[in-house]
DNA sequence: CATTGAATGTGCGCAGTGTCAACATGGGGC
DNA sequence: GCCCCATGTTGACACTGCGCACATTCAATG
């Protein structure tokens, strides 16, 4: 009966699926990067699976825990985005215009994953009404005791996209391109400069800008960050 | 049988409602202001009005024109949050420094409206994923035949939110405050900033943090940008 | 190896949603 | 005064998230 997946990849031995927890969860995934988080539906990612709806419950209290798996992924595919832009320019010779470059390029690799995933960028900013962690959920690994100058409510540094930006604010400080008294903050603005930028690109008129033009916003967005900061 | 809505608030004068669309309307708004677009439906709001579920369909095509609705009367508020900000401070006396004292209130409009009315301004940014018109939908107002140097894409002038950071922007330019030619894209970005802060301090950890330190992020937030325009 | 209990998957049912089709009503224009 | 059409009503369908009772399997224990 099991009509969609091929029993190859991965497959059910049988009865029991053996991973039906990230198949369910891939199922998701593929879904919300079609349709962004309101593609997720349960029922349909236990279709897709072949296997029946409840079987989900299983694995997930609910289905808002399904969307939160499907985050997780996004998230982390975010911070390969970031990585990947970060290796693809080549270093510079100065530290300090080091530094900066791989600041713009975290930045840049920010946008370019909500252009290039706009359905799953969509559904990791999605649904905080009620005060739930949306980044950096694996803080659960790390005791809750060492005070270090972390402030407290920011995304901490198990979220690499968060950190890769906030790393190299910390080298522009070490560098002396950047005031330290300037320094608190600034993660935090720069990473509302590049979200701001994707979100008004991504769900409003402005999308409708040919992509040239946008590149040209993104540019002069991130370049006013840096000069302001 | 009509439970909640006492026939006295402009009434329902017998069979016929009078004004179906905007009771409607205005009983969506408020489901939106406590739990955010998904809190928007159609039935509860034709409950709430005290008519049946399809009298809806005869105002709204669909769920999604509701949704629209809520989104324009958003707008609306978000336009008038920012009027009364910019009314609140004193003028300056310099015509230069008045420009960016009206910026920057704008801007600080614009976040003060997000944190009073979350639920609100979460459903005037939702649901773009199909480049639907999302902001200053009025257009249809304006025959498309004078061609200004207006950016094709932007909100239009109609847009009030938007034209207050714009026609700033433009004060600046004319006061040489601003060199022209960073004027173009400039209220793109100062309107990203503001709702790149608005969206992260509403919908993300950092929204836990005290008011205090969200007041000063904003307050650096936007300097940033200023700064760097 | 047989048994047994926990983990996992199934079927069925409930409440709630968006939407459509067919019918009822009544207010405004001839 | 009559008739039409905008407006509102009832009933139904397909779909969703979710809970409950039952079936099956796997693994550990005697």
């Amino acid at each position: 009966m099991a009509s969609e997946q091929a029993a190859g990849t991965s497959g059910r031995r049988g009865y029991h699926h053996g991973d039906l927890r990230n198949a369910l969860t891939e199922a998701a995934v593929e879904r919300a990067r079609a349709g962004g988080p309101q593609a997720i539906v349960l029922r349909e990612a236990a279709r897709a699976t072949g296997v029946s709806s409840t079987a989900a419950y299983r694995h997930f209290a609910n289905h808002h825990e399904l969307v939160v798996a499907v985050k997780d992924r996004g998230l982390a595919m975010l911070a390969a985005t970031m990585r990947a832009e970060l290796a693809a320019g080549e270093p510079c010779a100065d530290p300090g215009d080091e530094a900066l470059r791989r600041l713009r390029a975290a930045g840049l690799g920010y946008v370019r994953f909500a252009f290039a995933e706009p359905g799953l960028f969509r559904t990791i900013f999605h649904g905080a009404a009620e005060g739930e962690p949306l980044i950096g959920r694996r803080q659960a690994a790390r005791a809750a005791g060492e005070d270090d100058g972390h402030l407290p409510g920011t995304p901490d540094e198990s979220e690499e996209s968060y950190s890769l930006m906030s790393q190299a604010l910390d080298e522009l400080v070490v560098l002396g391109r950047l005031p330290a008294e300037r320094r608190e903050y600034s993660d935090v603005v720069m990473w509302s400069a590049v979200h701001g930028l994707s979100v008004l690109l991504l769900d409003t008129e402005l999308a409708h800008l040919p992509d040239e033009t946008k590149a040209d916003i993104v540019r002069r967005g991130i370049d006013v960050a840096l000069n302001g900061l």
